[in-house]
DNA sequence: ATTAGGTTAATGGTCAGACCAATTTATCTG
DNA sequence: CAGATAAATTGGTCTGACCATTAACCTAAT
């Protein structure tokens, strides 16, 4: 018996895909084969190639210009979030686990950055959280902060999370928690800045 | 000029697939309506309908089964979360970023169980770990520990990361380097658990 | 030589129809 | 009534056709 190993076309092609941008090094803008290309590359049909494309699509990963063609683009929660946002408040435990693991990153992101900010930084930093709408706040320090680690794969997890949890996020904060918070960064103070933080995912 | 208003089809779908969700109340489990249907009551083509239907099974809120029919389910955003994993991976392709993404879970971890564990886990754990072969200690271990924390989406991730550095991993560990951990753990002194694991990590 | 304008080719967007495969439902038969 | 059989339903896939948009090319007027 050849056990479940039949899996649908479109996904197929979805890994096909995958490995065609890892052997071609393809980077952000750059374009895929049309969609013709491909169908007749991978022997599938184009419409199990445009199932394929849609779904990357919806996902936020590719970018389809009508009359050019598909191209790389950087993870962006794309209409994702509006559609999941729908079925997600119901199911309060995965989201609940979303907001776990985003917090652990948070934390672990202030942890590693404790004292090691410099006095430059730390005032740019400062001069625009003071300029932004407090809905902005939270997005904006973490992203600098986690731009400041140089682990890029870290930046997308958690830019990820942060599309699925974006609806259903906590309560928001003002600009002094978040001046405080990068304060406590700052001085290697990490610890109370951690623990600021959970308190705010904890409470509902 | 209405600019902006021409929006594909599978994404007017999308909208009206929610719609329906919503107004007929259902929930995990409940079926949607054929491909057919949808599509003759949306006044589209299938195929369209299909690009939709796919695009929101990819995201992990519904399941089709062959002759059966598309049906809601609680949402789990693994199977997304695989996909978009895999491509960011990929794309990224720095192991170093997947090793320091990993050790920043496996340390995380090590610190919210830290002082954690009861007498018997620790023990049944320590047994396992005397007869496992020196290869499938760090995969075991921390497998048990993330399960510990009950958040299935960190394993899930975690795993993830198990698998794409796995060509490159770090030197192996013998049995008594991950009792000491997990001795450390169970003592509440996180901190000396996951300052060796470091030591490990970054030595090469 | 430059540029404006139009033609052509490539590409995505969409639909219709056909056929297969898996499953359910209805029907027939003993 | 139970089991076997046939029909209908539904998802899975491919093909071909046509439209809309864009880019590339070519031509002709300046």
């Amino acid at each position: 018996m050849t056990k479940d190993t039949k899996s649908k076309v479109y996904q197929e092609v979805l890994e096909e895909i995958r490995n065609y941008i890892v052997d071609h090094q393809l980077q952000d803008g750059d374009r895929l084969p049309s969609e013709r290309e491909l169908a007749e590359q991978l022997n599938a049909g184009r419409s199990s190639v445009r199932e394929a494309l849609r779904a990357i699509e919806l996902l936020g990963l590719i970018e389809t210009r009508h009359g050019e063609g598909t191209f790389l683009r950087s993870y962006q929660p794309y209409y994702s979030v509006e559609i999941l946002s729908t079925f997600i408040l119901q199911e309060t435990r995965s989201q609940q686990e979303v907001l776990q693991l985003k917090l652990l990153l948070e934390s672990q992101v202030l942890s590693n950055l404790s004292g090691q900010i410099s006095i430059d930084f730390y005032k740019k930093l400062l001069s625009i959280i003071v300029e932004l709408p407090k809905e902005k706040l939270h997005t904006f320090l973490f992203t600098e902060l986690f731009k400041a680690t140089g682990n890029r794969l870290l930046i997308k997890i958690w830019h990820l999370l942060e599309g699925f949890s974006n609806p259903i996020s906590f309560e928001l904060q003002n600009h002094s928690f978040y001046e405080q918070l990068l304060f406590w960064v700052k001085e290697n103070k990490a610890e109370s800045a951690i623990e600021a933080l959970e308190k705010v995912y904890t409470l509902e």
